[in-house]
DNA sequence: GGTGCCGTAGTACCCCGGTACTACCCACCC
DNA sequence: GGGTGGGTAGTACCGGGGTACTACGGCACC
């Protein structure tokens, strides 16, 4: 039998949890709590195997509670529910120390898959986050050789475009690229228009994120 | 439907899956391969939408075959097997390009419901496995955010402000977001106005770099 | 009950960014 | 010579973005 705390600020979300997981004999609802700071107590109080808990609550969210109930050490496990796939979210959940991460459109039995896999010390990941988890894994890991193919889109570029490229990814404004490269503002706008072209970025922000997303801007400090 | 190839070099297992996946309706075996070299080449000439690997293998093994599919690009995702859970041969089969890896001891339903997955793109690890993928994960991504030194920029930022700051960093205009979040325009651009002041950004592309600054945004695939 | 903060929503205004054109110069190559 | 590609520059136009306001309901805190 696994002993479930339900952690949301819905009483209708909550319900429905509570009536899912009595519905089957291998888990059972022992509590519930509407907000993170009752979370924290009532995991303390009842000492549940499974914390299934919301991110999204007024007050203290549910990260915050989830570090401190696992910092508490009981051994409760908490298996983080989201209605956004936000990156933020799973990360900070992660780190906060879940043990799984699981979309609110999973279907139940998914659900309860996840319950008793935490239960048991095992941790789940939605297939949806899995993939951008995995994908940001392998890019954190990289001692292998890098992919020697670009980008058919970057390698279009002139070096000139490029350099342009380069300059939107550090945030400058036409204006600004025309007086550091010494140019018009015309000629700025007609780069402009024909790296985005290339690319196939609608506007300069998409030119940004594809920047980053190949390297040609890099993060920098504070 | 969803069509797969099944690499084992074990007739037995292979004829095991055969059964199960062409038992239900949304998957269909199209092919066969006994080592990593058949696979390579099935792979090429059947294009399924989900190559099922085995790991070990006389000579070219799993790894290596995952590896030379993916690079193929013909938009087949590898479901990777195993019967045993040894770090390693996870890491170097994520690393390869795999969409997924689970353990030969998973039950029917668990094995279908990742072919499911990974055929829409999604992405799958056993849960014995996903405990020390994120164990591992959380411990090459402690970028200041566990606690101690948040940027003070960031911490200023309300709940739902960091949400529209995500947003931005995905390159959203105001009317996507707006749409996505259920808003009027006029909100979100209340909400973006503070975010650019609270975080000093002069317009929305220098919040973007922010965001990507700060691991708010995180490269996407493609 | 008052005071803020937060989230929501609106109006009005201005400017930058993006597009669609055209145009000229230069280097290079048939 | 003529053609091509790259870099430079201009005009004209329009829409989205950003700012400056105001406003109101809900909620927490005192």
């Amino acid at each position: 039998m696994t002993t479930v705390l339900v952690v949301d600020d819905q009483p209708l979300q909550r319900y429905g949890f509570r009536m899912l997981l009595d519905s089957v004999p291998e888990t059972e609802v022992v509590g519930e709590a509407a907000h993170g700071a009752e979370a924290v107590r009532k995991a303390a109080e009842l000492r549940p195997d499974v914390v299934l808990m919301d991110v999204r609550m007024p007050g203290m969210d549910g990260i915050e509670a989830t570090r401190r109930i696992v910092a508490a050490g009981d051994r409760s496990r908490v298996l983080v529910l989201t209605t956004f796939d936000i990156d933020e979210y799973v990360y900070a959940a992660l780190r906060a120390g879940a043990s799984g991460f699981l979309l609110k459109d999973a279907r139940p039995e998914e659900l309860l898959a996840g319950i008793r896999a935490v239960a048991v010390g095992d941790a789940v990941i939605a297939p949806a986050l899995t993939r951008r988890l995995l994908h940001e894994f392998t890019r954190l890991v990289p001692p292998g050789g890098d992919g020697s193919t670009e980008d058919p889109r970057l390698s279009s570029l002139t070096d000139r475009e490029r350099e342009i490229l380069v300059a939107i990814g550090k945030g400058w404004s036409n204006g600004e690229i025309a007086s550091r490269f010494v140019l018009s503002e015309s000629t700025v706008k007609t780069h402009v228009g024909r790296v985005l072209s290339k690319i196939g970025a609608r506007d300069r922000i998409q030119a940004v994120i594809f920047a980053y997303d190949h390297g040609l801007a890099r993060p920098q400090a504070g």
